[in-house]
Order: C-alpha cells, then sequence, then structure tokens
RNA sequence: GGUCCGGUAGCUUAGUUGGUCAAAGCGCUCGACUCAUAAUCGAAGGAUCGUGGGUUCAAGUCCCACCCGGACCA
C-alpha cells in the first residue's frame, strides 16, 4: 500500500486554538481522509510547539512548570482537534524526549557531515529586560517594547551559534528551478524566490539565557552551553516524529507534504530544507501554504476583540457544517472570509435546500413507490454527466496541481445540483401514476440513490459524520469511509433497503447567536 | 522603505499565451411543479472588470504610476 505522510504546523503553546488553526488541521484532516479512500496508508502528524521564553514566562506568570502549562495547553487544543473530527495519526510534542534526542542528533549530524555548518558569531540585538528576551522590529514602537512600553530597551550583545544558511542559496535556488511544485501554491513560490534572490542570511540557531529549550549540542568556546532557536527546535518534529534518529525512520521519512500556513513559508521552504541538505537528509517532497481566513472581514486579534468562538460555530449547526462552509468559503491557496451570514447561507442553500433535501426526497420516493426498496438500475451510467465532475474533485484533492479543497467541494455542489435537476426534469412522482412506465420511475430512482451514495463517499472526507449518516439513510452495506474511489464507479444499489431518517441538514434555523 | 499576492455584478469567485471575456453560484424578482427539509426546476434583472495614463487594429487580460487590503523582509 502506499504511504502517504503529511504534516501540520505544530502550534505555539500559548494561547487557545482559533480559527486559523482550525483551517488548517480541517483542510489537513480532509487531505489525509481523501487519500485513505484512494487506498493510501496514510500518516497524519500534528503536535505542539512548547519551548522558548513565552512559554516559561506564561507558566511562570501562573506559578506552574513550564511542562505543566504545556501539558494544559496541549489538552486544550488536543480537546478541540477531537471536537472538530481531526483524526491525526501522531501527536508531537517538542518537549517529548525523543524529540529533543532528535533535534540534537540533527544539529550533530549537520555538525560532522558540515563542519563549518556551524560557527560562533556575537548576536546584537535590543534586549527588553521585561520580557527577558529580544525584541523584532514588529514588537518595537517608538523604540520601546509593546509590552513593557514604560522600560527602555537595551542593545545588547551575546555570542551565539549560527548556521551558515547563505552556503545554501545556490541549492535552495537549484531547487526552485528544478522541482517549482516545492513550494506551492505559486503566489508563495515568487515569494520565496524574490527572498532568495536578495540573498540570505545565515540564523542564529542558539541563544543564551534560553533555558526552556532544548539543550544545543554544542558547546561555545568559552564553555558556555545555550538553548537551541526556535527554527532548529520546531522544524524537525517532522523528522523526529518519523523516529530519526533511530533505524527506520526512513520508511515514512521524507513527508509528503507540509501543510503550513502562509507566514511561516520561509522557513519551510527555506531554512528547512537547508537544514536537510546539511544533514545530508532527503527533503520533503513539497511545502503547501495556505492562507488566511478573516472574520467578517477583519483580520481576528486578541487585541482588538475580532474572534470566533470555535465550539460555537460548532455546535451552531454541527462539526460537520462548519467544516463544510470553512473550506468552502476560504479557498486553500489564498485568503478567505468567514462570517456568521456566510455560515447561514451555505448552509441552508448548499446543505440544507441541495445535499439534505435531494437525500429526503430521493429516500421518501423509494420508500413510497418501491417499498423502501432499491430497484434495479436499468441503464447504471444514467448519471454520466457526474464525470467530468468527478475528475475535477479528484484534480483538487490528488495534490498533482495543488491542494484546492473548495474546488473539490464545487465539484460535489455541482453533482447535487445536477441530481436535482435529473429529478426535476423526470417528474419521478408523475411517472408513478402511470404503470406504463414503471421502468422509468425504477431507473430513475435507482439513478438517484447511486448519485447519492457517490456524493457520501466524496463528501466524507469533509463531512464523516455526515456522509455516514447518509450512508446507512440509504441501506448502503459497510461504510462511507471504507470504500474505495477506484470502484466507485461500479456501485451497484440494487436491493438496498432506505430508510429516510431525520434531515441531514434540518431547517428552520436556531436562533441565531 | 523593499519584495510578493489580491482588488471583476449586493456577496463569494471563474476568466489559458490580449480579439463572442464580460461568466458562475448565492441573494433579489417572476413563472412552473408538488416527491421532498415552504425544499426543487426554469427565466429575468444586475459590473463603466480599484484609479489614471500608455502600447495595440483590439486589454480584466501587456507596460507605467497611484490608491486600498494582506503576507513576508528590512
Amino acid at each position: 500500500m502506499p504511504r502517504f505522510y503529511l504534516t501540520t504546523a505544530i502550534d505555539y503553546a500559548n494561547g487557545d486554538p482559533h480559527l486559523g488553526h482550525a483551517l488548517e488541521k480541517i483542510g489537513a484532516d480532509v487531505i489525509a481522509r481523501y487519500h485513505r479512500l484512494a487506498g493510501f496508508d496514510v500518516h497524519l502528524l500534528m503536535g505542539m510547539d512548547e519551548h522558548g521564553q513565552k512559554v516559561q514566562q506564561t507558566a511562570a506568570a501562573l506559578g506552574v512548570t513550564p511542562l505543566a502549562f504545556a501539558d494544559e495547553i496541549a489538552t486544550r487544543f488536543q480537546a478541540m482537534w477531537a471536537r472538530l473530527n481531526v483524526q491525526y495519526d501522531q501527536f508531537i510534542r517538542t518537549t517529548d524526549t525523543h524529540h529533543k534526542v532528535g533535534v540534537q542528533a540533527l544539529i550533530r549530524r549537520i555538525a560532522e557531515r558540515n563542519p563549518d555548518d556551524f560557527y560562533e558569531r556575537s548576536y546584537r540585538g535590543l534586549y527588553c529586560v521585561g520580557c527577558e528576551a529580544f525584541k523584532q522590529d514588529a514588537d518595537i514602537v517608538d523604540g520601546r517594547c509593546l509590552l513593557h512600553p514604560t522600560r527602555t530597551l537595551e542593545e545588547v550583545e551575546e555570542r551565539n551559534w549560527f548556521f551558515r544558511l547563505s552556503k545554501y542559496q545556490p541549492f535552495l535556488q537549484a531547487l526552485l528551478a528544478s522541482n517549482p511544485s516545492y513550494i506551492e501554491p505559486e503566489s508563495r513560490r515568487n515569494e520565496i524566490l524574490g527572498l532568495l534572490a536578495q540573498g540570505l542570511e545565515d540564523v542564529s540557531a542558539s541563544r543564551s539565557r534560553l533555558d526552556w529549550a532544548v539543550p544545543f549540542p554544542l558547546p561555545l568556546s568559552s564553555g558556555e552551553r545555550q538553548g537551541t532557536y526556535v527554527w532548529f527546535d520546531a522544524l524537525p518534529n517532522y523528522l523526529t516524529a518519523t523516529g530519526f534518529p533511530e533505524a527506520g525512520f526512513e520508511t515514512r521519512w521524507p513527508a509528503d507534504v507540509h501543510i503550513i500556513g502562509k507566514d511561516i513559508t520561509r522557513f519551510h521552504a527555506v531554512i528547512w530544507p537547508a537544514m536537510l541538505e546539511a544533514a545530508g537528509l532527503p527533503l520533503p517532497k513539497q511545502v503547501w501554504a495556505h492562507g488566511f481566513v478573516q472574520l467578517g472581514g477583519e483580520r481576528f486579534s486578541k487585541s482588538a476583540g475580532v474572534k470566533l468562538d470555535l465550539g460555537e460555530a460548532i455546535d451552531r449547526y454541527g462539526v460537520d457544517a462548519f467544516r463544510y462552509v470553512l473550506l468552502r468559503e476560504v479557498p486553500f491557496d489564498a485568503d478567505g472570509n468567514f462570517s456568521w451570514e456566510r455560515f447561514e447561507e451555505r448552509y441552508t442553500s448548499d446543505l440544507a435546500n441541495a445535499f439534505g433535501n435531494l437525500a429526503s426526497r430521493a429516500t421518501a420516493m423509494v420508500e413510497k413507490y418501491c417499498d423502501a426498496i432499491v430497484p434495479a438500475a436499468v441503464q447504471p451510467a444514467a448519471e454520466s454527466g457526474d464525470a467530468l465532475d468527478i475528475t475535477a474533485y479528484h484534480a483538487a484533492l490528488d495534490g498533482k496541481h495543488g491542494w484546492l479543497l473548495h474546488d473539490g467541494l464545487s465539484a460535489v455542489a455541482r453533482m447535487t445540483a445536477r441530481a436535482n435537476e435529473y429529478t426535476q426534469a423526470t417528474a419521478p412522482w408523475q411517472l408513478a401514476k402511470d404503470a406504463g412506465k414503471r421502468a422509468d420511475l425504477e431507473q430513475c430512482l435507482a439513478s438517484l440513490i447511486r448519485r447519492l451514495a457517490r456524493q457520501a463517499v466524496l463528501l466524507s472526507p469533509f463531512m464523516p459524520d455526515k456522509a455516514e449518516a447518509l450512508w446507512t439513510q440509504l441501506g448502503a452495506p459497510g461504510k462511507a469511509c471504507e470504500q474505495r474511489f477506484a470502484a466507485l464507479d461500479r456501485l451497484d444499489v440494487t436491493g438496498w433497503r432506505v430508510a429516510k431518517g431525520e434531515g441531514l441538514f434540518p431547517r428552520p434555523l436556531p436562533p441565531k447567536p
């Protein structure tokens, strides 16, 4: 069975999961579920990034150990992924012993193979005593730290280990020239190409005053031991999760795709492949940078109070409706918008009116006209008009042309619309009045059930529970998630006993929040 | 300040290499139907394609400048 290893960004243990996290995790889950239906041995990795001063400081402020704090945050994230029905195969935490061992092994391996790649250099920056951290320009306003505006920033110099990233510029340029799909979508690749054209700076790999970190395995010439700086700790999680450095990690590594947010493209497209090349390890096959979700047209932020309560969004119409609307509304290759208004519109038009009602009318007619037993279809290919949409669906999800999950949903929506048109045009309720048209009636109803069954399977990566619910209502054997795309063409619905149940996506709407 | 991405009907978006390219879905209006979750089907209306220049016989589609939104870098 072919393997498929995909990862999401590990989330920083500083705050609760929000809409942006949810988009990435649900998207990755859809891709994973799709590949299971396509017959792959799928491994979806998710996890937490738990080191660094912010975690340490927040924990200290709460009077708990950093690890206890990280445990709490990890528990909250995992609980949210469970609610969102995100089915990961592995959850890594950078505080896992194995990860720390792996990070150190990777650094040593680089140092052994390319002794020049790590070197000592002094780092100079603006240091905030309040934060006990160096501040970047984004965190500085009027020469003051945003969080501690009453204190003055000090210019501090320290010696650190640096990684000779600049050395890998030709390698990275050649990589993108020979393998353009290494970074997708194209807009993000262009960004990186521009960055490479400007020239790369070496990056620091260790920092002093970094106590809550993986100890950097090489001591400085002064004897000082420092903590591993963020990217050398976080990025290797994709590798250490496979068991590295222990033998056997190669069975999973390299990853097929890293699903990340566009804000961290640079680290995944530049630093990470350079690190792997330095270590003589295979590169991941692709980095996919999705866009951001805006909320009602505004960027959500804690400070501005623009945020969406994920629990509320899930409770609104159920987790599957939320997953559907989020991925239908937000293109997976660009920024998108989410609002309660759109949620209502999408739920009502796509799910309740089009899809749910199609299931309702079709099962009702089989019950009414055929004693609930799906008749044998005379022309099993009556729905051949769906072929193009099924092709489009796979093109959106198989990764060969990017991961355009929203296009996959559009394709299924067209199939649903076509089935409703077919129903209207054939008017089985009229055929039922004429015994001489019995064959036409049975043909129509069998076709509708077949279409619904196929749509249930195609939608199951997006809406796992609803797909199963429909599968059951149709009287289909087994489970929707156990089907294989390859066998879907030949799906025979003859003799299924339908059982029209509760509406899949009921109206009327509950009151607005 | 630099780089990149986006700015097309009320909303969300399609629009290969310039020439039926002004398109689709939702919403709104009208008509049809009654199996169904007052759902469905059909039809109509609706855009000076961010702004201003330029290239061209011909430009959302190429060039320049500017405005707005976003990401990254400095």
